[in-house]
DNA sequence: CATCTTGGTAAGACATGGCTTACCAATGGT
DNA sequence: ACCATTGGTAAGCCATGTCTTACCAAGATG
């Protein structure tokens, strides 16, 4: 279990985000990471570990290689913090999940 | 228009998230603000300009009270750069709405 | 008009965070 | 066995951000 505050913190910066970015076109080593951003490696790693503890991304190990990947945990619980803010869109999304039940 | 950078860079931040979590009680003025958290007054007037260019916060002037309340605008700028990397939730949402619509 | 309230701004202290280079460990390949 | 690849960690530099106190402006209140 993440807390959000975890989560935003790490999503306040900049590269970090870069970093999030990229991933969403799929999973990637450090080194893969690093070349698509303007910093280097060590820079990289030390961010992924941030974002991992923040559970926005994970890895996988196989042999020298770590794959990194996006992980839902991080963002739902993002979500989950704005919407605390937002009874509005809370209440439009249970109406809407409730309209869809009736009609099904 | 906000850009999701302003935002996520806004919300990164543990005292301002704490000014957002008091207001999310209801508007306050500055002072007001102030007294619920364990920083000074220029502290949150400083903060209060950030999360105010990120569109998170509004505020109205009435005599020398300036009254600061949650702007919708920035936490949803925010949720769309979430929902970016959630193209499943985006798909299921989407499916859902259909879903309504055919029902109505 | 005098004074209190309210809050924005300025200047500066201080801590934190992000980055780099250098180094080390572990696995893969020849 | 030897060397290359891969990546995590350490140490340290530097910039930025966050906070404080002091100050000032503008409107309210008597």
């Amino acid at each position: 279990m993440v807390t959000s505050d975890a989560v935003l913190d790490a999503l306040g910066n900049a590269t970090r985000r870069s970093i999030v970015r990229v991933l969403a076109g799929g999973p990637l080593t450090v080194g893969a990471i690093a070349l698509e951003l303007p910093v280097s490696r060590p820079a990289v790693s030390q961010h992924l570990r941030v974002l991992e503890q923040a559970e926005l991304v994970r890895f996988t190990e196989s042999g020298t290689k770590n794959l990194y990947e996006l992980d839902r945990a991080g963002f739902l619980a993002a979500r989950a913090w704005l919407e605390t803010f937002w009874s509005e869109s809370l209440a439009q999304f249970a109406a809407l999940a409730e309209a869809t039940q009736e009609g099904g």
